[in-house]
This record gives structure tokens, C-alpha cells and sequence, in this order.
DNA sequence: AGACGTAGTGACAGAGACTGTCACTACCAC
DNA sequence: GTGGTAGTGACAGTCTCTGTCACTACGTCT
């Protein structure tokens, strides 16, 4: 029985945020959150798994897209810029959230069990991304190193943008992964043994 | 008072890991491993941060020695040979531990919230690989994708290390950072802009 | 209209993780 | 033997998280 017309979730959730960023992660109860909203304790853990999940609502939409978007691909195309392609995709879906975003950024980076959580989120869309690109044939190890490659290059393109609002992030994307070849071009010059990709 | 001759922190830790591998970490209180070490549980409370933290008392060692050794290389040495170079002098540590950790490997592979501790600690030796990238001269952003990039190929050589004991560490070393140049080789089919790193 | 299933919630009890604080003991340096 | 330091016990308390039962709102079916 809502209190108001938005769902109990996203009352939640909109509370936590503001006390979150007002009085720092561990100064709030879960009590404190649940009445803000109109709810009970119990309710709170009725949406959400812990204390942390109530900020990582969001992370499963980004990784259902990019998903989708490797599986998408041709299937002739490289897993790298497979990766890449997919990244470009989710593209939009980051501008919409930006707003909504800033105030997780600040109150995660303050915040080291937060952080420790989206960690986590970030491991799990790599193994996402892992998986989808076997389906396409690229065996387990390749597939694994390939997806976290390519969650690097996002990252740094990502940090890039989020630093610089300017910035078109499809372009920071293609920076990111020109400098995944400059990085690793002196690696050619001293090679120890055979080629093994599959 | 150590009730026996092994100091408290010890027994605390091999209890933690006998409880944790025979009932699951899930099902093991506080109170359990302390009386299991001869200790109370504000005891175990002065030696680790929390339940989990027990188990991840060896990652500094690990962390200390690849910042050494990449403080100590070449000044010329370009970033990802670097990386090589100082996973290269911590697989003595590895496979001198190898016996210690099997139980480890197995308790948090089955854990949710170990692995995601065990996620942070990673991100912490990346973080730290990144400081002394930065020390030689490396650019902030091109220090913070090359130790994402190294960790993800000691990571891959790693896998296959615990999958094969039979393997010689260093050259899954070797193979793993080739792999990189094979996977980033056919992102120069496409360049967008002109190169940036510095 | 009334029976029924389902989703969302309140209320209560309880286990267990973690913290703050004070007092005590062992040991080392001087 | 005096004082400092590290390690510990004991106790109280807060808070997270779980299990359980009962209740309401709402749509569906008959």
C-alpha cells in the first residue's frame, strides 16, 4: 500500500541516494531509509538484497545491451572490435543516465564497501561479455582475456568522458582501443614462443 | 596469552579456513572460529577487518613484490613489458604458495561475497601497478589501461597455471602477453583518429 | 456478486556481524 | 622495578539481515 504515487521501490531507492550523499554510506540505517520512504525495514530488504544493491539498479540494463549487441555482430568480426561495436552501442543508453549518475559516481568513490560492490558489477559484466562472445566460437581463455581487455578500454574511455562532459564518447571508444594497439606494439619485439589463439 | 605456541593470528586463520572449507563460510560464525583458536571474538576482531578479510592476508606480499620490481626496471622499458617483467619475479612467491592456496582457490570460488573481496584486492594491485607505472613517467590515464591490460593477461596465464600444475608459469606468462598483440592486431584495420598516448 | 490467487506490505522475533570501552597480563627496554 | 607497549578478556550495545505470519489491494474467473 504505497504511501504516494511512485512505487515503494524507487522511494527507496530516491532515499537512500539523498541520505547516502548527505550523511556518508555508514552513517544510515536501513531504518532511516525505509521511514523516509514510507515503509518498513523489512520492506527495504523485500527490493533489494543488501544495503549496497539499492545504488546497482541500474548495471543489468548496460550489460543486456551489450549482450545483445556482440550477438548482433557479424559473425566474422574480431573479438575486439566485436567489443567495440557493442560498447558503441550502449553509447546512448550512458548519455540518457548521466544525470542520474553523478551523484552515484561521488557517493561510490567515497565510499570503499560501495566501491567493493561495483567491482562486482564490473566482474560480471566481463564474464556477460565472456560468454557472449563464446557463443560465438571464441574458445574460453581468449574469450575471457578479450572481455576484460575490452571492459579496460571502456573504462578508460569512460573516465575520459566523465571528466570532460564535452567529449563525444563514441570517439573516446576509438581512442581507447587505438591505445590497447600502442600499448602492446613493443610487446612484439621480444616473442619467446608460437602463436596460440583459438 | 597464545594458549599454544603459534601466535593468535595464525590459529585464527587456519581455523577460519578449516571451518569455512567444511561448512561453508556462509554457515560459519565469528564466535566458532575464535573458540576454535582459543581466542574470544573481539579477539579475532584486532586481527582482521572482518570475516572475510581473513583469508586475504597474502595479497600485499604479492602486491609489494611487483611495485619492487617494477620500480627496478629499465627506465626505457615501455609500459606492458614492464608488467612482464614484474609478474615474471613474483612466480617464485606463487609457486611457493601454490599448496596454500588450492583450499583458498576452492572456498572462494563457491562464495559470492568472497569472491567479490576477492575482486577488491585485485583492484587494489592494479591500482597500486598503476602508481608505479606512473613513478617511471607514464601518464596517468595510459598507466591505469596498462596495469588493467597486465593483470588481465597474469590473470589468463594464471588460469592456466592452476588448470595444468604441470605448466612452467613463466612461459604462460610469455604466452599470455602474446596473446594481447594477437588479439589487438586486427584493431589496426580500422584507425578513426590520430594516435594519443604519452 | 462472490470466490480466489497474487503482489506488496506491516509487525514481530531473532541470529549474528561488528564496535566501543575498560581492565588485565606478558614482555621488553632502561 | 618502573614504565611503556602489544595482546587479550569481558561486556554492552548497535545494526544488518532473515524467517514467519497476517493483512490489504487488486485483478481474474465463474
Amino acid at each position: 500500500m504505497p504511501r504516494d504515487g511512485r512505487p515503494a521501490r524507487l522511494r527507496l531507492q530516491q532515499a537512500a541516494i539523498d541520505l547516502y550523499e548527505r550523511h556518508g554510506f555508514d552513517q544510515v540505517t536501513i531504518a532511516e531509509i525505509a521511514a523516509r520512504a514510507g515503509v518498513t525495514e523489512r520492506t527495504f530488504y523485500r527490493h533489494f538484497a543488501d544495503k549496497r544493491e539499492v545504488l546497482f539498479d541500474g548495471e543489468t540494463g548496460l550489460r543486456d545491451i551489450l549482450v545483445a549487441a556482440i550477438a548482433e555482430a557479424p559473425a566474422t568480426l574480431e573479438p575486439l572490435p566485436t567489443l567495440l561495436r557493442s560498447f558503441r552501442a550502449a553509447v546512448p543508453l550512458l548519455e540518457g543516465n548521466r544525470r542520474l549518475s553523478e551523484p552515484l559516481r561521488r557517493i561510490v568513490a567515497v565510499t570503499p564497501a560501495l566501491r567493493e560492490r561495483q567491482q562486482a558489477k564490473t566482474a560480471g559484466i566481463i564474464e556477460a561479455l565472456a560468454t557472449a562472445l563464446r557463443d560465438r566460437g571464441v574458445s574460453a581463455p581468449t574469450a575471457a582475456l578479450a572481455a576484460q581487455i575490452g571492459m579496460a578500454a571502456f573504462s578508460h574511455a569512460a573516465a575520459a568522458w566523465w571528466a570532460d562532459p564535452g567529449q563525444d564518447f563514441g570517439m573516446l571508444l576509438g581512442d581507447s582501443f587505438e591505445d590497447l594497439s600502442t600499448l602492446t606494439a613493443p610487446l612484439a619485439a621480444a616473442p619467446e614462443s608460437g602463436a596460440r589463439l583459438s
